[in-house]
Order: C-alpha cells, then sequence, then structure tokens
DNA sequence: CTGAAAGCGCTAACAT
DNA sequence: ATGTTAGCGCTTTCAG
C-alpha cells in the first residue's frame, strides 16, 4: 500500500505537505509543489486511507442507515426501496457513504448507538424500524445526527410523507365522484396508520361523508390476504360500500381478487382506491385510482437534512419536512354522479 | 469519548492488558482481571473505534456492495431487492457490515478499486453494475475478494441464477402443455440473457418445437411497453404464436394490457409465461406462469462466499455457484392437449 | 500474568 | 513555503 510516507519519500519533502497539497487544504504549499506532490501520488497509485483520517479527523462521511426488515415492508417494499435508493444517491452526491446499521454484528450484541458510534458514523438515517424500540429513542436522543423518516421524535428532523392529506385527497376525490359509502382497510396501527386515520376522519367530516365503523377494518400492510378478507367481509353486509380504501396497492390487489371472483367489475360495480403509487398501480388494467407517495424525494430530502445538520450542528434547528405526494385518479373509482339515467 | 486508556487509568492496569481483555485475546490474562476489566468497560459505556481497529489490524469487518441504478433494473427491481436484503442478512450474521461502494465521492472522482480500498472494504459483492465496465475488471482481477451475481470472471467466484435451466424448464412445460409456435421476447442482450436464449434453443430443440425467428423479439427488462409493442407485432401475424414468453413478469404485465385491450382471454386465447416470480406473480388472477428466481439465496450465498474468500484466502478457490429456481406453474399456460373436443 | 513501547496512516498545530 | 512533532485509539510483539 502506498502512503503519503512514500510519496514524502519520493518526492523528498515532508509527509506534512504532502498531506496538505493531497487533501486540499494546500494555501500554504506552492502551487507548483502541489502538482509535483499529486502526479507522483497518481503515478504511485496512491489511495486514502479513510480509517486513518476519521481517527485522526472524527469525521468519517459516513452515513448510518437504519433499515430493519421487519414483516412484510422491508427493502422489498417499492416504496421503501425508493426512499433507500434515493437516500444513496443524496448521500453520494455529497460525498458521503451509506452503511447499514444493524443490532448486532455476528455474535455480539451491539445497540444501534453502539453500533453507530463503532462505525464513526456522523450521521443516521432510520428509514425503517420499530420506532417504538427504547434503542431507536436512545439513538435519537444521543449527540448523534439523525433523521427519522415517517415517524417523528420530539425536538428532532424527520422527513414524513403527507399521510394525512393523502387521505384527505382520496376522500375528496371519491366524495367528489358521489360516493357515499366508504370502508376503509387501514394498516395496522403505526403512527402511519394513524395520521391516515385522522385524514380519513377529518375529510369525511369536511364532506359530510357518514362515518361508519362497521365498514372501517384492519389488515396488515402488504398482506393482500388480510385485505381480502376484510373485502369478503365489507361485500357481505346488507348495504356494502360503494368504495374501498385500501392500506396498498398490493392489498387493493388482496381485495380485487375477491371482487372479480365475486363476478363484480371495477369499477362498475365497486370502486377500489390503493396507497403508495408502485410501478404496478399504473400498469393494471384498469389503472389504480391511488396516492403516490414521493418516494425519491423522501429519501432525499432525508440525506440532505442529516449531512445538513452534520455539517452546521450549532445553527440547524430541528424541523420536520413533510413531503407531499399526489393523487393519481386512474380508472378505479366509478363517477356515481353520471349515473342518472 | 471512552477509551481503552481510560478503563486503564480507572482499572489501574495497562492498556494492554484492557486491549487484550477486551477484543478476546484474553487468554493472557487473568480471568477475574478479564471479568473486571470487562465490567469497568461496560459501567463506563466504552464502545471500541472501528477505525482505530482497522488501522492497525487491516481487517474492517466490512464487505462493500456494488449496486448501481442502471435503467429500469435497480434497487427497485424486486429481484435485486431481494438479493441486497439476502446479502444484508447474509454479512450481518457473520459479523459483518455493509457499505456501498459508487464511483464517485462527491465531486471527487473514485474508481470502484480505489473507494473499496479508500474504505478498507475486506471483499466486494458486484450485485448489479455494468460488468463490461473495465473499472469493474480492474476491481475483479485486484487482490480484493470480490464475489460477482449473474455474471462470470474467468477464475472468480460468482454466484448466478440458472437462467439457461430456466428458460429449459419453461419450454418443457410448455411444450408438454401442448405449444409448438412459442414466441420468446427477450431482453436487451446481457450475459443474463444470452444464457436464457442458449437454454430456449436447446429446449426448443430437445422438446422438437421449430424455432421461427420472427417470433424471438426484443424488449429492454423491466420497460412493459417494450414487450407491449412485441405482444402487438406478435398477435398481428397471420399464424401468430399460441404462447408468448417475456423477460420479466413486469413485462408480462405489458403484454397483458395489449392483449386484454383486443378482447382476448388469458390462457383460453393466448397463454403468457413470465420471469422472476415476484410477489405480483402469485397475486394476479389467473396467477402467472414463470419461473422463479431464488433472491434470497443468491443474496446469501454471495455473502457467504465472500466472507469464505476473506478468512481463507488460501484454501478457498474461485467457484462459480448456481442457484437453482423453480417453475412456478400457476395459470396462464392453456394445455392445447385436452382441446380435443 | 502484566506492562512498555512501537506504530498503523493521517492531520494539524506550531515551528522554521 | 516547508518541516517537526504529537497524537487519534488500538493491537501486538517483546520484556519483565
Amino acid at each position: 500500500m502506498v502512503t503519503i510516507k512514500d510519496i514524502a519519500l519520493k518526492c523528498d519533502l515532508s509527509i506534512a505537505s504532502v498531506s496538505k497539497a493531497l487533501s486540499g487544504k494546500a494555501s500554504d504549499i506552492n502551487p507548483k509543489t502541489v502538482e509535483y506532490i499529486k502526479s507522483v501520488a497518481k503515478e504511485m497509485g496512491y489511495i486514502p486511507n479513510a480509517s486513518a483520517r476519521v481517527l485522526k479527523t472524527n469525521h468519517s462521511y459516513s452515513i448510518g442507515v437504519l433499515f430493519e426488515d421487519q414483516t412484510q415492508s422491508g427493502i422489498q417494499h417499492e416504496y421503501f426501496s425508493g426512499i433507500l435508493s434515493a437516500i444513496k444517491d443524496g448521500c453520494e452526491a455529497r460525498g458521503y457513504d451509506i452503511t447499514f446499521i444493524s443490532h448486532h454484528i455476528g455474535s455480539r450484541n451491539l445497540t444501534y448507538y453502539e453500533h453507530t458510534r463503532f462505525r464513526n458514523c456522523d450521521g443516521v438515517i432510520i428509514a425503517n424500524a420499530e420506532f417504538t424500540n427504547p434503542e431507536i429513542s436512545y439513538l435519537v436522543e444521543s449527540d448523534i445526527p439523525t433523521v427519522t423518516i415517517d415517524y417523528v421524535f420530539e425536538n428532532r428532523s424527520s422527513v414524513v410523507s403527507d399521510n394525512s392529506q393523502g387521505m384527505h385527497d382520496i376522500i375528496e376525490y371519491v366524495s367528489q365522484m358521489g360516493h357515499k359509502r366508504i370502508a376503509f382497510i387501514h394498516g395496522e396501527l403505526t403512527s402511519v396508520t394513524q395520521k391516515r386515520l385522522r385524514g380519513f376522519y377529518q375529510a369525511c367530516q369536511k364532506y359530510k361523508i357518514e362515518i361508519r365503523e362497521d365498514m372501517i377494518k384492519e389488515g396488515r400492510y402488504h398482506v393482500p390476504k388480510d385485505s381480502a378478507i376484510a373485502t369478503q367481509e365489507l361485500l357481505d353486509m346488507s348495504n356494502p360500500p360503494t368504495c374501498i380504501i385500501y392500506p396498498d396497492d398490493y392489498s387493493l390487489l388482496g381485495g380485487m381478487t375477491v371482487i372479480n371472483k365475486r363476478g363484480l367489475k371495477i369499477p362498475d360495480d365497486i370502486s377500489v382506491v390503493g396507497y403508495d403509487g408502485i410501478l404496478l398501480s399504473r400498469l393494471m388494467r384498469p389503472e389504480f385510482t391511488t396516492y403516490v407517495q414521493d418516494a425519491k424525494n423522501i429519501g432525499i430530502s432525508a440525506a440532505k437534512k442529516v449531512i445538513e445538520i452534520i455539517e452546521n450542528p450549532k445553527t440547524c434547528k430541528p424541523e420536520i419536512i413533510t413531503i407531499k405526494g399526489h393523487l393519481q385518479k386512474g380508472s378505479t373509482v366509478k363517477d356515481l354522479n353520471q349515473v342518472e339515467d
């Protein structure tokens, strides 16, 4: 391995000069010397050693990413893989690498905080985790810059998708289409779900839609089977809903199977709405009516924010960044207003 | 930050003893002393510093992962996110962290090799990259342990999905179902595609299926539009195929749209086959006939292999590990044998 | 069984 | 404009 020392030797200069020339802090050095050093370094195939640099500077240019594959919503979920991909791009563009943070390293058990420290990460993006785990709050409340995604901690920065607004827009649209009996299958009771429920209730109130508790059901996110069952129950009601809102596009697919099996047509016999706006939702016919979350923007924003905190720890204040999505109207909601004939 | 030195001070022992006690190499030290040191370390909240350790030992317990989001086949693709997720699990289980390797870090341009060296990665898994890029071959041919996925380099280890076998199994099945006019829309000409084409041709020969070059078309992987167009062309033929094989399940979806728009029914009017076996393929009705790639096993195997090379550089020989998938019969291929009525 | 000391590769005062 | 020097935190001979 070629080191700074080897270059100094070859150039007949001190390691200090070489270090300065190579690490940008060359204001001190004769520009010609700098050029010379750089050329020799290149010729010798010099590659700096991040570990040595970190040890000295306490700055690793490395961001930890917490992404625990829990239940069905891991990296495999398009929403999350979109976020991850954007985090990667956002960090790399600013000169930071990313490392996954887990709570064990082999057989040894490290907490998230310990792992982050161990690897000297400058900051952490908590993308997908069990936020109620005390380990997470410990990490977030530590002195390590953190940004959480889709979950807010007191006095800390986070990037969140506009879940409440999303539900609002869905209800608004469905209501405009003339629907009155709207069912809502929501995911397990996470904070995201709570926001969606709030959006749902508020919008129903606003648009004068009667809330029927027997039309509000729970099914785990990304478990199409759950939504299929809920759909059956809804269809079995004496006065079934005219529109069903699903926790996500995959779940909608689960409901769809049941609907089709009963010989019902979407949207003629029943309207359906998804959430997420994954690729699939645009490929299906009829195209899904769904709320498209802007995963890319969420990831980019999280990367940007955490680096902002790292680089301006004093001036950077905690902030909740809400990323807007948009309604994809698609064709799975029937317009009941026209059924006057 | 608590260091080994602080602990030594508190214990009134040397840093050497503390280091030994804490890093397992404690065979030297009095067991009671070891216990004592450990308890003090814990009490003080000691966290080792990976950078310092790496600097000294040249062993980072960190695996670089090359995952460039090219075209439509990035992390977002379920096949790749499945692999990534498994790599993560496989590495973490063995005590290694993973870091993404890119070719730039901020504005500075680093080659993959330089980046890997810079971060002191013990090895690299090349999961998704432009394999013809000389930077990749340089990395692979360097002294850094590497494992490539779905691409083979001379005298190096790799993990590959059984693409040739996959096509074989598809053709075998389709042929058994009585199909003679089989169209194949393949992806862009990568090495994976070449293997599939080989499997296709060989199986056709074996099962006495006439190969009609006008029924072999190209469409980019994961670009449903491409497959939609190819499907149109195929359906427009005077004597169209009875079965169309698509490059992947998403592309199949693209073809499906066209088929449905023409009022044709799957599988009654035309049979279709996908590839990958993503979640979606099991949720659709009719369920897709497709070849399921074992992404999980591929990722796990890659992790295992690269760590094997790292830990036994002498004894570990290059190896091509082929991971078997399996045919998901589904219901999108019609049995023509029964159409005797 | 324990400790002293050297040094991994680099940066950053502080000289010169 | 260049060099000297002191470490960052840790592991690892080698001595005691």
